[in-house]
RNA sequence: GCGCCCGUAGCUCAGCCGGAUAGAGCGGCGGACUUCUAAUCCGCGGGUCGGGGGUUCGAUUCCCUCCGGGCGCGCCA
């Protein structure tokens, strides 16, 4: 990520597009008063330096690539370790322990801070053994940063759109576009944890053919009429026109209920999204780009520039002439304009509204629209990969063991409304980022609603919860947590109390890469991860001690530390962190009682399920 | 045919820009509640990381290839 200060990180290729790097000095935001971020950073570099030392002392170059420190994986093996001797062994060479066992000797002559010993291990590696000092350090650090702990300002000031969802509005949101609004939500807030400054923004396909598909069927229900060839044969359609008929009575013409219905669509979407705690900027309406002007507008220019030609009465984008197999259509001999020329002046107003870098999360049924978009985009502005495209696997809903493929055309679907009624929307929004968008989900309604007792949401919740519990208990006790600097953290020495300040200290770390690799479901292992520990913690060692009241005050500021760690995290995840846990009893036997088939996925639903992917 | 994604324990999935004996949850078996909520904890069993090459001191991770699965390559959205 970012913080590739001191020591070098590899500029690996990345399986997606680039991203924007930081490109201003990192310079920490005034208001905060020190950054873990930047203080994290602090133990390695202080080890890079005292390598960098043993370097020189023993007259050796830097190893090709720079110098890595990093935390190790395994207990035993220390802290950190470096690799710089199996690095070097080739360009000096000399077997790597040798110059491993060289270091080793020149560093012991003057340990460095927090180091206790180091080894020479395996083929040539040389661990670190700290002392548990640095991670008190940790713990002061993450009480420092408070709420804002583990947050950077890696992009600082970066204006970003994030265009997320934007299913058809023809019908209500169903699970496939639930999993993007949980994703991009999140990734919003991932970046806006390391200060960019995030828009969140839902594209309204108003404009084509699938609206009109649908104001026919929802006037054909209406009137009692059989439905078009090519209907929304759905159940949510008389549900509709029956409400329709209640507010407005009989006797309505096509385009009244095509007001009707697009509101009342619009209205359901909001609704929904806002169930699930996912709140837009913008609602972009592509209908009004051609009203405006603006796609005829783009077109236009693209004529005047060349980039454009006329053929048999359509307008073709030269996409060949940057190495496209293909020309790209931009007006249809009919004259009207195509799905990508509204896209290109869609995307040049986000522009135009000063939003310095864009994304957009698609479902994968949309890539077959990403290089025509992103070819268009260069041609009209010189600036490639623009928009950035994010694109997600679909969600598989299962329910009694089988798949069931639906799509808003031929009947119904499981809707996001659906989900909702049946489980909470902390655990639908942890389900949908429990996993990378890269692998298609399974979403099995069965599991994530009846076995919700063994759901890791409540697994991580419940860990909060017991936090916030002890401090019920201390509150009762008029225990309060004493100033920081008057309490003695090196107490802190239990394997179960380190294992949580490691974790804690890789918070930054995570968020970072999370938020460069657009993964948000990082954040969720990583929160899993603090949520055992702290279980286990909880297990072996009791924070409120009668007769060791020193130990109690550490432990105390230690689940402080983790209840930042939780809230921070949760928060980003968009998941609540609750005080308390309603008591599980066995009251509920988590029988399955319903029963229909559906399904559903689309992300960037242009269309939704256009051809009927079924 | 070409392109993108995936193929890790019985199931669902982690595993970050290569690192030293591959992890979690569920399921199976066996333990731990007078003490801050046992929605918890501990132990056991379970893997040719789809197959085969290559690069490297070192590959689940990078490259090539094959197999399997999903998706995409329109004057459709």
């Amino acid at each position: 990520m970012a913080q590739g200060r001191g020591y070098a990180r590899p500029t690996g290729r990345s399986p997606l597009p680039p991203r924007p790097r930081r490109t201003r000095p990192r310079r920490p935001r005034p208001h905060l008063p020190r950054h873990l971020t930047d203080r994290a950073f602090v133990i390695r570099d202080h080890l890079l330096d005292a390598l960098r030392g043993a370097l020189v002392a023993a007259d050796l170059p830097e190893p090709p690539g720079g110098l890595e420190i990093d935390a190790t994986r395994q207990r035993e093996h220390g802290d950190f370790q470096t690799n710089a001797a199996l690095k070097l062994a080739k360009a000096v060479g000399r077997p790597p322990r040798d110059i491993a066992a060289a270091l080793v000797s020149t560093l012991d002559e003057k340990l460095p801070r927090h180091v206790a010993r180091l080894e020479v291990a395996g083929p040539g590696f040389v661990n670190f053994h700290l002392e548990p000092s640095w991670l008190h350090e940790v713990l002061v650090d993450v009480v420092v940063a408070g709420d804002e702990y583990g947050h950077s300002a890696a992009l600082d000031g970066l204006r970003v759109n994030l265009e997320f969802v934007s299913a058809n509005p023809t019908g209500p949101l169903h699970a496939g576009g639930a999993r993007w609004a949980a994703v991009g939500d999140a990734l919003a807030n991932l970046l806006s944890s390391q200060g960019a400054q995030v828009h969140r923004e839902y594209y309204v396909n108003d404009a084509g053919a699938q609206l009109d598909r649908f104001a026919e069927s929802l006037h054909a229900r209406f009137k009692k009429q059989k439905l078009p060839e090519d209907g929304y044969r759905g159940a949510y359609v008389l549900d509709m026109a029956r409400r329709m008929r209640a507010e407005l009575g009989n006797g309505l013409d096509l385009e009244q209920a095509r007001e009707w219905g697009h509101a009342d669509i619009m209205r359901q979407l909001h609704d929904d999204l806002g169930r699930i705690g996912v709140h837009f900027d913008t609602w972009f309406s592509e209908r009004s780009l051609h009203e405006r002007g603006d796609v005829d507008a783009v077109i236009a220019r693209f004529l005047a520039s060349g980039r454009a030609f006329e053929t048999d009465g359509a307008v073709w984008l030269r996409t060949s002439e940057m190495g496209e197999e293909r020309d790209r259509v931009l007006r249809r001999s009919d004259g009207t304009p195509t799905y990508l020329a509204a896209d290109v002046a869609y995307h040049l107003d986000k522009l135009a509204r000063g939003h310095a870098h864009l994304i957009d999360i698609w479902g994968a049924d949309h890539q077959g629209q990403v290089r025509s978009l992103q070819l268009a985009m260069e041609m009209a502005t010189g600036r490639s990969q623009t928009p950035e495209v994010v694109l997600g696997q679909f969600v598989t809903l299962v329910r009694h063991g089988r798949e069931v493929r639906i799509s808003k055309r031929t009947g119904n679907v499981i809707t996001l409304a659906d989900i909702l009624d049946e489980v909470d929307a902390d655990v639908a929004r942890l389900t949908f980022l429990l996993q990378s968008i890269d692998t298609k989900q399974i979403f099995d309604i069965d599991v994530v609603t009846a076995q919700s007792m063994e759901n890791p949401v409540y697994y991580v919740q419940y860990a909060h919860a017991r936090i916030a519990s002890i401090g019920r208990r201390a509150a009762e006790r008029s225990l309060a947590r004493r100033p920081l600097g008057e309490v003695d953290l090196s107490l802190l020495v239990h394997e179960r109390e380190l294992d949580l300040l490691r974790t804690l200290f890789a918070y930054p770390d995570v968020l970072a890469d999370a938020a460069e690799a657009r993964a948000p479901h990082r954040v969720t292992t990583w929160v899993r991860e603090l949520a055992g520990r702290f279980h286990g913690f909880y297990h072996d060692c009791r924070v409120m001690l009668d007769d060791d009241p020193a130990l109690t005050q550490s432990r105390l500021w230690l689940a402080e530390a983790c209840r930042l760690g939780f809230a921070n995290a949760l928060a980003i995840l968009g998941v609540s962190a609750p005080e308390t846990m309603s008591r599980l009893d066995e009251t509920d036997d988590t029988d399955d009682a319903d029963g229909s088939p559906d399904e559903a996925s689309d992300g960037r639903s242009h269309d939704d399920s256009g051809a009927d992917r079924a």
